[in-house]
Parts: C-alpha cells; sequence; structure tokens
DNA sequence: CTCCGTGGGATCGATTTTGTCCCGACAACA
DNA sequence: TGTTGTCGGGACAAAATCGATCCCACGGAG
C-alpha cells in the first residue's frame, strides 16, 4: 500500500489540516498580497482560523506579512506545486484520470482538484494546466485555433511569458460573440500569441450570421485567409459549456433555447449544441471552423470545468471530437457517477 | 522531493500524531490486553489523551475494546508493519543505513526506531527484525552460532515457530556467564533452534576459565565436537554491550573491572573487549570461540541498540569483525555523530 | 490631506479539550 | 465464595481553545 494510504488509514484527520493549508496558500498565492479579513471571506472560514493559519505559516517561512497584506515567500511557491501534486494524489485524481481516459477512449485526460462551480480559483488552476499543456505541446510553426468564452479567457490570462519564445500563429476559431471583450475569440487568439511568443490573425466576423451569408463574407480576402489558417490548424483548444449557458451568452431568442432544450442540447463547444449521445442537434452558422475540419486537426484540447458542466463535457467528448480533456475534479467524479449509473441500466 | 517531505515541511504537526498513534498502537500490540490507565503508564501520557486516542482507533477499527482490555484487531496488526515503514522513512532511518554502511564498511546496516536506553519495547523491535533477518539468510544445513546476552534473549524470546521448518543446527558460541538462566548462550540457542525448526548442541562449559585449563576442557568429546561445530558456523549471532556492563555481568573483580577501564575498552562482543580504535584490550579465556576463527565465518551479525551502546558499536565493528549491524535509532545517531566529530579534529 | 485596507492586540462568551475522579463489571485468586 | 485488581465508561470542573467582533496605528492610493 501507498505510504499515503497508510497515513491517511490511520490518521484521517490530516486530509483536513492539508486542504485547509493549501486552500490558504493557493488563495495568497492567486489574491496577491492580501488581508486577512478578505482572505477569511474568500475560503469562507471564520476570520480567527484564518489568522492561526496564517501565523503558522508565517513561522514556517511559507508567508511573508507586510502593511499592505499577506504574499507568498519564496518557499512559499515553491512548495505550492508540490503540495498541488500531493492532493492529487491524495485524492487518487491520477487514477481517476487514467479511468476516464479509458472509458472515454480519449488521448489523454488531466484533472485538477476541487470544482470550479464553488471555487473560482479552480478556474484559474485549470487555466495554469491548460497553458501548461499547451506549452509541451505546441511546436515551432505550429497552428492554434481557440474558441472564447470565460474558460478560454482565463486560459489567456495566466498565459505569461515564460522566455522559451515558440514560433505558433495562433487564430481564433470562432467569429465575435456577445459584448464582453474579453471573452472574444480574437482577444483571447491576441493575449495567448503573446504569452507563447508567437504571433497572431484576427478573425473580423460576427459568429452568428444567416447561413445565407456566410458565402459572401467569405469572399473578403483577410478574412478567407484566417479561415483557412483556422482550418488547416495542428491544434483546436476549444473551451466547453453548457447549452443553456452558451444560448444565453449568444443572446439567443427565447425560443431557440427552448427549442435546443426540446432537443436535449446539453453541451456547447465552438458553436455546435450536442445532447447526451453527443449528436449535433443544433449548430450557429459561421464563417470558423466547421464540424467537417475536426477531422483534420491533429490535436483537439477541450477545457471545461465544475460539476455542472460534467453532462456537457460528456457529450462533447462522446463522438470524439476531442482528444484531450482538461477539465477539474467536480466535473470529473460527475461524469464517473453518469456513466456509472447508465451501466447499470 | 518526497511527498512525505512535503508533507512533514507544510505540516509539522503531523509527525507528533502519527508517531503518539503509532506509539500506542505498538504497545497494544506487544503488550497484549492492556487497560487505558497501564497503557498511559506504560507511554508516559495522561491517560486521557491515551482514552482519545482509544476511541479514535476504536472508531476506524484498529484496536477492539474487551473487559480485559484492548487489543489490536486484524485491521491494526496489518496497519502497524506499515506504519513502521512509515516512521522509518519519516525518520530517514533509510539514509542513515546507507550512510552508516558505507562509512563502517560494512554489508548492511538495519536500523530500527527509537532508542532502547528509554523505549524497551524497541528492544523487541530490534529482536524482532534481527530474527526477520535470520529467517531470510539461513540456508537448510547452515549452522548458526549465537552468543548470550540480554539482546539475544529478546532474539530467542520473540522468535516464534513461522510455519517453515529450517534444518539448521544452533550451536552457542561461548559457554555458560552469571546466573540468569534466560540470557545463557545455550538456553538461546535452545530457544532460536525451537523457533527456526531446527537442532541445537549445549555447551556444558563456563564461558570464563583459567587459561591453563583449556586444553584440558577440549579434551572432553562432547565439549570439543561442539566448539567444532560452533568454529565451522556459517552464521554468527551475536550481542553488542558496554564493556562496563558485561564486565559486571561477568563478576569480573573490581580490579579486572579498573584495568579494563585504563586500558580503554568499551565494548564487548562474545568475550573480547574493544577499545576505541577496535582493539581487543582484554579477553577471557573460553572455549567457545576464537577471534581467529571469525575471519572463516561467511556472515557475522551484531545486535545492540540504545544510545549507551554507541561507543561500544562503533568498537566492535571498526576492525571489520561485523558484517551486518541490527541497531536502533538512538545509537546509529549517535554513532554518526562521533564519527563526525572525529573526522573535524 | 483623506480614506480604505492592512496587521496586531484585545475582549468575551461558547465550545472543546483535559485532568481526575467514581462506578459497576469482570477475571484472577485465595 | 469473597477479595482484589484492573477493566471500560460516565461524569464534571478546570483549562484551553475557538469564534465573532471590536479597536488602533500605519501605510499606500487617490
Amino acid at each position: 500500500m501507498n505510504p499515503i494510504q497508510v497515513l491517511h488509514q490511520i490518521a484521517p484527520e490530516i486530509k483536513a489540516i492539508i486542504e485547509q493549508r493549501y486552500a490558504v496558500l493557493r488563495a495568497i498565492y492567486y489574491k496577491g498580497p492580501i488581508g486577512r479579513r478578505a482572505l477569511a471571506q474568500e475560503l469562507h472560514s471564520p476570520e480567527r482560523l484564518i489568522r492561526n493559519e496564517l501565523e503558522f505559516l508565517s513561522e514556517l517561512g511559507y508567508v511573508i506579512k507586510s502593511s499592505s497584506g499577506v504574499t507568498l515567500s519564496l518557499g512559499g511557491e515553491r512548495i505550492l506545486p508540490l503540495l498541488w501534486e500531493y492532493i492529487r494524489q491524495m485524492r487518487g485524481l491520477s487514477d481517476l484520470e487514467q479511468e476516464l481516459t479509458c472509458r472515454l477512449n480519449l488521448k489523454a485526460v488531466i484533472v485538477v482538484p476541487g470544482n470550479s462551480d464553488q471555487d473560482p480559483l479552480v478556474k484559474q488552476d485549470l487555466a495554469k494546466t491548460a497553458v501548461r499543456y499547451l506549452r509541451n505541446c505546441l511546436k515551432d510553426g505550429d497552428i492554434l485555433a481557440v474558441s472564447g468564452g470565460t474558460t478560454l479567457a482565463e486560459v489567456a490570462k495566466s498565459c505569461g511569458l515564460d522566455g522559451h519564445k515558440r514560433r505558433v500563429i495562433v487564430v481564433p476559431a470562432r467569429g465575435g460573440l456577445g459584448e464582453d471583450v474579453e471573452l472574444q475569440a480574437n482577444t483571447i487568439a491576441a493575449k495567448l500569441a503573446q504569452g507563447l511568443g508567437g504571433s497572431y490573425r484576427l478573425l473580423h466576423a460576427p459568429d452568428n450570421v444567416e447561413p445565407q451569408l456566410v458565402d459572401t463574407i467569405l469572399q473578403e480576402p483577410s478574412i478567407r485567409e484566417v479561415v483557412s489558417l483556422c482550418r488547416r490548424a495542428h491544434v483546436l483548444l476549444h473551451g466547453i459549456g453548457t447549452a443553456e449557458e452558451m444560448a444565453k451568452r449568444r443572446g439567443l431568442h427565447d425560443e431557440y433555447v427552448m427549442q435546443l432544450i426540446v432537443r436535449g442540447a446539453v453541451g456547447e463547444a465552438f458553436g455546435y449544441y450536442f445532447n447526451e449521445q453527443g449528436e449535433v442537434v443544433y449548430s450557429t452558422a459561421s464563417v470558423g471552423i466547421r464540424m467537417e475540419d475536426l477531422a483534420k486537426i491533429p490535436l483537439i484540447i477541450g477545457v471545461g470545468g465544475g460539476k455542472s458542466k460534467a453532462w456537457a463535457l460528456l457529450s462533447v467528448i462522446r463522438l470524439g471530437y476531442c482528444d484531450v480533456c482538461i477539465t477539474d475534479e467536480g466535473a470529473a467524479r460527475k461524469v464517473i457517477q453518469i456513466l456509472k449509473s447508465k451501466e447499470e441500466m
């Protein structure tokens, strides 16, 4: 038996201690210099408890207190990833990954501890992990296509320059959508390109166009070129969302939303809506990437977390239009649960 | 970094928890059904604390309470060796073993957690470990020579039959000594033979004889035969003691003891007294094994623990008359400390 | 300058833990 | 069969810890 398992069998209370301590460290890491009170609110813990924790961590030299709040020390930053790996082992996430990889027939699954629905910081972990994965798999000369959305925006935000420049081209996989500029594929492509050290192209077109207009728009050379690049992408990175949420963000009329629900749409990815079986039940006409282009893309990475997105994940993955899935513990466990309950039926 | 090290760096209080819990489990293991109060006294802990610990362990199913006291459950017995190994890792005993093996130029060193001087149960661990080692290295037909002493007596006591009979012959390496029958090499040889499933011979001769009488005694065929077996032994298992202690047990006159001290004797093994440099400074004439026989014995195992025996261990090991050393943490750390302080000089 | 958020110190019930009894039960023993 | 010693469990006051707030001096931002 694994020594760590032994430990937790003989002293289960350690689990709580570690999780607590990790949560505090991570919050400090992400929230920069932060005060005791704000931290308590962030972690939904009583202030006094946080205070004890901080004193402890301060004595151990993992955090340093300043007038503007507490910050991670060098030691703290060093130990955080180690602790992260420990939490993964403790919660058996490696096993979870393996099980999912096998059951869903994917190339790889990466599961981040936590649940994005409950803890917004988990989304940042997810994003960081996606960036790390991306950095590892991109080669010079690659074309990377990215979609929009809150998850991808987070990915772009956490993608800082790491010194190693990659000669990649980042292109948006779809057109513009909604009002928030931060969530646009264009913005995300630009930020990612900057972080990776490559270049980017913009797609100056709306995501939602009348079907008969698609061809007309494609006549425009600047658009045509980007779309062409996009369809020859080596890597596609896209967010996975629930159908309902995405429909709302797209500003679809209520009648369309109703129609989606009636057809059983649960998941969305790059403009396509999937039902539980992984069938496309609706799609918005677009100048961007299309279903038939996906088969030619060597590596498709789907990112999405939160227990609420389990159905969406499952639906998107089902037909194999996703090679690598980066998700979180909440979603992963729910997916397993769904799969198991289906087996029993 | 080792995940366990990470754990202890971020949450040092775990160490205390684990040690405590281990101590309780081990005490229950050795002291059979034992009451809450007796256990508290045994472990020098307040009764209430032990009570909490017991309630905990009982809930986890590692101990079962009965009217005669608490006992280890099956699960408890299963987890104890795992926990033992964990403690070893936690305290870095494997590294300690390696360092000692290398520095002292031995075949192997085994270090058991704890300090025999402070905790008598550690001596039992030491004994159990010695038995385990012995079981692994003995082959059918081997001759095993054993010395006397408290440590070896403990080894013999904890050597129960394990189902697997070994056709070995156990012979005492030295003659009778002192008054306590349990500490005699003869008794120990008999018990060990029984535990290992082999046979034994007895050496009916005193350990301390006038030099001029040795040859006369050896004329006696029964003695001669045993001594001959002994000198052809494949494995020699002997205890390592401090010179002072052994001299007292031998009942040497004060003047002799003084002489030993003057000559710098610190360690004793099978009748030979060694000084710090590992030189023999005194020896009791005996019909048993002699210094010159040792070179022909393929495997010499020395057993001895307790911080107080560090000097003795070092002196006995120095000249290489010991291939494998089984000791405890207290002694091992002290030995390292001594070696390091000598280097600095 | 003001103002907001910070760490540190302090207060004060509420709660939990600790130290220490006592009790009935049971097994060993006389 | 009665005595004795130890067992687990119950009980309870003392002590420590916790939880929820205060206040205060300070320091950086506006």
